[in-house]
DNA sequence: GGCGGGAATGTAAGCGGTTGCAGGGATAGG
DNA sequence: CCTATCCCTGCAACCGCTTACATTCCCGCC
């Protein structure tokens, strides 16, 4: 492996010389830049990540910590660009131009996954940390040493930089058209588990949209986990319930608390004969999933993801700059994507 | 920050000890480990990689170099899980127990980026490169220096290690399964653009495939350029075939070099009242798109990425435990994946 | 001619770990 | 009691690059 000192041999100058024109420091003479240039080109000289690091304090590296989807989860995931993705692209978007790269590490929580990420913060000049994967404290302690922006997780008090999404305004927009364009008054939604922040908040956002309309009225809540089968499950609550006089069978629109189970709901209303949107309205929630494919297209609520990785990208940039920056927690709105899937025409 | 000095003085020990007792040295009176270790936790020290990497002469990071999808097919892609993020799981849940972690970056080809990858060199143990992304000899430039391995590049006499899919088991399998099981005689393809070494491969295989079949023949080849839209155009062509009295305007089965022209055949062939596969049958290839969101799901052939990925990750670990290893390329097949779009029954 | 000043370059002290080698203490054997 | 061994620790020299500070050289000007 060739050094400074092999080109600094080799020119003729010394190794501050070499180091500087690598640099692009100024204070080099042009002819000696030309010449010290030519060496380390000839001899493929590369300078050494670790020894800059260490002479430098910085390392030009931040880490990215997600969640990885357990081994069962992949065959349902199977092709879908997840969350944690999108966010590498756009991270490492931004970190492009700057030098910095970006390392990355997938897991959950568990002793050996705390480990990993503790090894890992001595690799890097700042953290990404995506959803809530880790304890409170834990992080607390690792932002004591390393910067550390969290990515969508709850912009509670934990004294951190959050970049996360609202999931309110996308929900109330999309509630809003469902009852005011399409007339929509029976709504039911099928949420996420009780104990999921995201759910709470999504359920929560409806039932106050909801009652915010003109004369709709939340007529059934019920609960999946977010997976498809689960959107399949509350189908068929949905074609059991019994029809009265005083209401028919089903609802006019199903919101689901994310596109997942909308899809599990499409499919099994469909199966049962139920038009979407012509028997009934249906809408998801995230716009993950690659809607162009899905017939109808579904309509949703898109999350800033990229938004989002970009911002929280730029905050740790800008934290590893400068340190003493007050910790921030920036919210940004999610938006209704209206497709087909709640009555109005494609295209 | 604290170091190793800072952990030796508050546990009355030598910096060598306390680095023994981190990396796990076998030379330590247990009651002295149980000190630092008490010590370490107290102070929360982590070791410096860069000071590691420097004096161990190695970084314990692994480089992954991909092709990022340009803005404009950024919304094309929006919602798949692309070959490179299947790489990345796969590669890091290798790393993962191991003490490596993946650093990654994305680009083209292109002076900056030649720059990025030179640089990156410098901060990694050695360097996953997929397909084929760039100069072969910017390529050895770089395995000369530290251990590179290829994913899906083409196996040819780069001196490098290659880790790569062949096109051609898969297709047979794919046109053997259509020919013996379905009975199709009068096949089309819609391939790549003829200067992809996949699409002529892929080609080339089909046309064999075609020809060994007992009375298959191979209607006619049209050129796509991989994206959607291309193969709406040439569904298009399809449905614009004359009908004469010797043979019906469609063929029996279109074959597509890749899933994305699939689809869009699909789509346009389903517009004009075209059922598939009732009146043709249809196939793709990678199988990367989510099929179960399609109607019907896609029969198509599928990349091993994963294995791909994981060996190619083995083989690098292995290649920098030992420089000398020969360079080897490797090759896994491809598998035809049945599901509907070919004529079989669902599930 | 002498001197202040600025530009270009060199010297050398770190940066924070790791590790070969040496030292010291305790135990066992002579 | 002396010495050979075996453990356990410490000393100190790197690893390769950066950079504060020192040095040298060249101008220009009084």
């Amino acid at each position: 492996m060739t050094t400074v000192y092999d080109v600094a041999r080799v020119a003729g100058v010394s190794t501050a010389t070499v180091s500087r024109v690598v640099r692009g420091s100024s204070l080099v003479h042009p002819d000696t830049r030309d010449r010290v240039l030519a060496v380390v080109e000839a001899l493929g000289f590369v300078p050494d990540a670790s020894a800059q690091g260490l002479s430098r304090r910085r390392k030009d590296i931040i880490g990215f910590v997600a969640l990885e989807r357990a081994a069962g989860e992949m065959d349902i995931e199977r092709g879908t660009l997840l969350f944690a993705d999108q966010i590498v692209h756009a991270a490492e978007a931004v970190l492009r131009g700057t030098g910095y790269s970006l390392l990355l590490t997938f897991g959950g929580r568990g002793e050996q996954f705390e480990r990993r990420v503790r090894a890992l913060s001595g690799k890097v000049d700042g953290l990404l940390v995506a959803e809530e994967i880790m304890a409170v404290d834990d992080l607390r302690a690792l932002a004591e040493r390393i910067p550390v922006v969290m990515i969508a997780g709850r912009p509670d008090e934990t004294g951190l930089d959050v970049i996360a999404a609202d999931n309110r305004s996308g929900m109330t927009a999309l509630v809003d058209h469902l009852v005011g364009e399409h007339g929509n008054r029976r709504l039911c939604l099928v949420s996420g588990p009780k104990d999921a922040p995201d759910a709470t908040a999504r359920q929560a956002a409806f039932e106050a949209a909801v009652l915010a309309g003109p004369g709709s009225v939340v007529e059934q809540v019920i609960h999946g986990d977010f997976s498809e089968s689960s959107g399949q499950a509350a189908a068929r609550v949905l074609l059991d319930r019994p029809r009265s006089a005083s209401r028919r069978a089903l609802p006019d629109a199903v919101v689901c608390a994310n596109d997942q189970m909308a899809i599990g709901v499409l499919r099994g209303l469909q199966r049962a004969g139920v038009a979407i949107p012509g028997d009934v309205a249906l809408t998801g929630f995230d716009d993950l999933y690659p809607s162009h494919l899905i017939d109808p297209p579904l309509t949703t609520v898109s999350q800033p993801v990229r938004e989002l990785a970009d911002r929280a990208a730029r905050r740790l940039l800008a934290r590893i700059e400068d340190r003493s920056l007050p910790p921030r927690a920036e919210i940004l709105p999610t938006t209704a994507v209206i497709r087909v899937s709640c009555g109005c025409p494609g295209q």
